[in-house]
Order: structure tokens, then sequence, then C-alpha cells
DNA sequence: ACCTTTAATGCAATCGTTTGCATAATATCA
DNA sequence: TGATATTATGCAAACGATTGCATTAAAGGT
């Protein structure tokens, strides 16, 4: 901790006034006490003077909050939720309040010992991307009154949450590929996460509604990973009558995806059209260019921060269950075309 | 912070004893004063069945450590070190102690925001690549007291560090490249981070020891992002006599170079080598398959956690400057050949 | 049986802030 | 000019854990 050793006392002492004045002028909310402008500077000199640097445990100890929030995040190193992470820090610094984050390792266990630890320290939470068991999570949360917005895990919890509209995203992407021709369309995805799951019953009820070809084999549950991407699309492609295009949940599942079709001599957009879900930075750079659903990751980290906030200066207000659905849009670039024949 | 309302006095009440004993029960290490097991007994299921969590706060303030550590992240979606991130933490949970993750948007003011505001917080800090303003960044720290630890940063820094050996790294890198029979080899690296001036220099001091193609312009100083490595790659592959192989200071610059390389009708590796330092996930992934020089970030991470546990349990040890240099290994896999020619 | 050691626990001060209440100083009014 | 309202500050009690010191109770020695 290397604490800075002055405390306000000497401060006080340094300004000729008591300890709990320079409390005082040092954090103010506006129209509170009055302190005379003379002392103001004073205080405010020796303050800067003396180099001070309250101690943030003694005045969480008093005050029974810190002033920073905690992220869990799934998985640190997944681009998406890592982007997530980066927008959600910017967000909260804008606010003037602290933010840190925490890797879950995408482990049950992991989950619960960084709540623990982190419910004690911050005046409320950020839960990034769908954790193996989420609604145990939301409960427990719940249950120990700790403020929490839940962000990219879908839209079906019960909890405070900001998630794109699966609904609204899915059908984008499917009627687009259905405009360009296509018929025949094969998904991957990792179904143990909430909002693949709302995606696939969305992208299910298309293919039936437009009578497009529907087989199981069609849809691959892989892990959320690149390697696994690439052995769920050779599955796909060895199909005897193969996908014309991929739907993958994720720009990360499509990369695998893409280099999974090209080790088999596919090439894309040609011969296969693949779009995903999330638009990461990558998506733009790599050859081809990933036609992808984006989620608005900057506006979503603002207004999740946005609601955490207000949940914790408002702890019986009625927004307790607000769900912020905001709007995807369809990044089109170059991994999609009309299918061969 | 969802305080649990219960206090150790509570805990001492309902097992009849005083708050001083409790304290001791809970966090007696052992060889201190004994209580008798009896005692031990009953504070334990006590506390059990109040379920009592610590104030960590209260204890903070009383015993000047936190029990977590801190880490400093140049850009958490970079994918290397987010990947470092990620181990680092896992390796402070197995020896025992917490880690928070901040994330410092590669900007030197957001730098020095995250450090005042964490060494306030915790007993350590690791700073996690090379920051806009290193040595002034160490300098701050040591003023300061705070015990920390550089990890990923060069060697060249007067802190303790973690790193590879850069110039066993590079030479290695080089010599393969050599025997390949590659002598036009183009560089592409951001100037700006210490580990890769250390590998540049190394890197031009082989060239004139082997006497290959020495040229100014085969050296392109680079952002470190995989759209400038686009661009870069397109300015050495159309030089008059351009290089047969590049070699990338990162993995993320390499498959920018790829995707570059890619777009302009070449094709790796029959006609151009990539080999780059770091080795992250995707590199065994992508197509071609990265050959890249894999920085052994466990390892790292458990060192760097090491010596900073160390640090702060040691103060005034002799360790404080200690440089931990570890072994890369090159990864041969499909992004290179001997050149065409 | 009394004195000394040892073992087990309680007491109370302390860490540095915040904040309700009391007080001193000044201004306002009759 | 004295009584009252207002303004600006000081005082001291929390917040909840830790820990040096004092104390009690039990054990050991002669």
């Amino acid at each position: 901790m290397a604490s800075g050793r002055i405390t306000i006392a000497d401060v006080a002492k340094a300004a000729g006034v008591s300890a709990g004045t320079v409390s005082r002028v040092l954090n103010r909310r506006d129209s509170e006490i009055k302190i005379s402008e003379a002392t103001q500077k004073a205080v405010i000199q020796a303050a800067e003077r003396l180099g001070y640097q309250p101690n943030r445990f003694a005045s969480a100890l008093r005050t029974q909050q810190t002033g920073v929030i905690g992220a869990i995040v799934r998985d640190i190193s997944d681009p998406f939720l890592s982007l997530m992470a980066r927008e959600v820090q910017h967000a909260a610094h804008r606010r003037g309040v602290e933010l840190l984050l925490g890797h879950a390792e995408n482990e049950a266990d992991t989950v619960q010992r960084q709540l623990g630890f982190m419910r004690n320290w911050f005046d409320g939470l950020l839960i990034i991307g769908d954790m193996p068991d989420n609604d145990a999570l939301f409960t427990t949360l719940r249950a120990s009154k700790t403020p929490f917005v839940a962000v990219a895990c879908g839209t079906a919890a019960n909890a405070p949450l900001v998630n794109i509209d699966e609904v609204v995203g899915t059908t984008r992407i499917m009627e687009y590929l259905y405009a360009l021709g296509h018929r025949r369309v094969g998904f991957i995805g990792n179904t143990e996460h909430a909002a693949t799951r709302e995606r696939l019953s969305c992208f299910e009820q298309y293919v039936q509604q437009r009578q497009m070809v529907s087989r199981a084999d069609y849809v691959q549950a892989t892990e959320y990973t690149r390697k696994a991407a690439i052995a769920s699309i050779q599955r796909l492609l060895t199909l005897p009558e193969p996908p014309t295009a991929i739907l993958c949940t994720a720009d990360l599942l499509a990369l695998g995806a893409l280099s999974g079709a090209m080790l088999m001599g596919w090439r894309v957009p040609e011969t296969l059209s693949i779009i995903s879900f999330d638009d990461i930075e990558e998506a733009v750079d790599v050859v081809p260019a990933l036609t992808t659903l984006r989620q608005p990751v900057g506006a979503m980290a603002e207004e999740a921060v946005n609601l955490l906030l207000h949940l914790i200066n408002h702890p019986n207000s009625d927004d307790a269950n607000r769900q912020i659905l905001v709007e995807p849009s369809l990044m089109i670039r170059r991994s999609c075309s009309p299918p061969i024949q």
C-alpha cells in the first residue's frame, strides 16, 4: 500500500483548522454547509503543498462506500469481451468513478471466488459476458443486495441488463442472407451461452417461416474457441448437401470457420459465405473482411455504467430490473456473396 | 459495498468471547499466541453460523495491507497482454492472493490516473506491457516506495522485471531465417516500445554480422495495430527489391502483415515468409499457422507474481532490482519457407 | 499451603475519515 | 444595547478490525 504518510490531521495543523473542516472543504458536495473562502484557500493550499492523499480505507470504513465499481469479465482474453472491458472502464472514467477488472476464467468456482471478494470491495458490479452459472450468480447478487448490471449476457435474465436486441439482430442477418439467395444456412455457436440460445431460436423460426432448408445437422453447437469452430465447419462442409452460408454467433468463431474453410480449399465468399456477430477490431482487417452484426460496444458500456451508478445511488428505485436493449447494425463487408449455383 | 451486517463483535458475543480473541483465532498465523481448542471451535462455528465476513477496510486501515495486488495492463484488448493478464491472475490465485486488473488505455495520463489510484489500494503492482512513459512511471513508483514488478517491458529498465531474453530470442529467429536462405529481411515493429528497440538493435547487428542485405527502408517503424502493419507491409512489398521474409515484433502485427500480403496477391509462405514474436492463441489457428517465437506467458506470470510477493514481504531485500529473463522458444509452423529464387 | 511460572483471554488504544451536535463569532433586528 | 438569527468552525464519537499489555486461572515447585 505504501500509504502516503501525511494524514488529514497534518493538513489541518498546517492550515490552522480542525480535521473536520479539512474533510468538509475537500469533499463538499455543493450546497452543503458553508466554509469561508479564506479557510478553503488555506486548506487546499496546505493539502496541495503536503501532497495529501486521503486514505481510502478509512474513508470507506466510515462512509460504507468506495467510489469504485468492479467488473467481472467472463474471459478477459476474449476479443469481444476485452473490448467491452476497455469501453466500460472508459465510460466509468468519464463519469468520474474508478473501475477495476476481474477475470473469471470462465469457470464457476472462480466466478464465485471473484464475486465473494469483489462484492465487499466495490459499490457495484458489472457482469460482463455469460458466465457458466449465470442465474445462480444473479440470485446470489440480488440476495446480498449488491447493485449490479449484466452486460452482454442475453436478454432473458431476470436482472438489470444491457444487451443488443437479439431478435432484431438475428432477423437482420437472416434477411440479408435470404435476400442474397441463400436457402441452406449453417449455424455455429456455443449454446451454453444464453444469448446464443436466443439467436438460435430466432434463426430456427426464420428458417421455418421462410421455408428454407431445415436440417438438424446444420446446427453445430460448439465450444467458444477458434479451434472448435474449425472442427465445426469441417463437419458442416463435409455434409452431403453442405450449407452455402454459415452464421457464426461471434466473430471469433467466424475467424475459425474462415481458417477451417480455407484449409479445406473453399473460398470465402466465392464458394461459401460467412456472417457473424460482434464486429471486433480484427473483423475489418482480416481477408476477406467479415460481414458482421456490430454490437455498439461503446454505447452499451455507457448505458451499463449509467444504469449501475443509478442503481447504486437509488437502491430502492423501481429500475431494479431495467432491461436496456440497444440496436445492432449490420456491417456489410466482403465475406458474403450470393450462393454459386 | 453491501457490507454484510454482522461484525466481529457479533461473532464474539455469539461465541462468548472477546473480539480480540475472535480476531486471533480467525487469522492466527501458526506458532503464535495459543488459543484453547474449545474456544477455537466455538469461534469458528459462530463465525460460520452467522456467515461472518470480515470488513476488509477496517482490516486494511489497521494493518496497512490488503492482501490484494493490482496489475496495470497497457492495453487489455491486446491479445498478448490479455493473455498475460489472465495468467498473472491465475498465478496470484494459486498463491492465495487476489489480483485486480486496470486498463491503461495506452495513454500517459490514464496511466498516471490508474497509478495514483491503485498505489493506495494495493500491496503491490504489476506493470504489464510497455507504457508510453515507462521510465517516468518506474521512477514515480520507486519514489513512493510501492513494490512493483515490470512484466514484458523489455530488459533495459532499471527496475525489477520479468521478460524474455530478447537477444537470445531475436538471434534464434534470425538464425532460422538465415538457415532457410533468406538474405533480405524486413522488420516491422513499434519502436516506441523498449522491447522492440532491443529486438531491432539485435536484428541490425545480426544483419551486419552475416553481411545480409541492409537497407534503411527494410525497417518499418509502425503503430502497434493490425491496420498499421498492413500499411507497413504494403510499403515493404512495393520496394524495388522487396524482402523475402518479414520479421514482426508481435503476432498481432504478423496477422496484419499476412492480411496485407494476401490483399496484394502474395502467398505466404510460398512467395513471402513471415515470422514474429509472442505465440498468441490465434497464431496456431490462422492460415497459414504462424511460425513465431513463443513467450512462455505462464512461466513469466508465475515468476512475476513470486517476485512481487517477495518484494512486498521483504521491502529492504537486495532483490529490489532483480531481473528475471526467461528463455523463449521458436514454434516452427507454416508461415516460413526458403525464399523462391 | 504458598509462591512462581505458564497458558489463555480480556481490555482498550489505534488506524484516518466523516459527520451530528455544540459552540463561538458575527450579523440582524427591535 | 440587548436579544436573536445566522454563519463558520471545533469536538468527539463513530466505522470494524488488530494487537500490546494486563489480568486471570491453572499448573508446577518446594
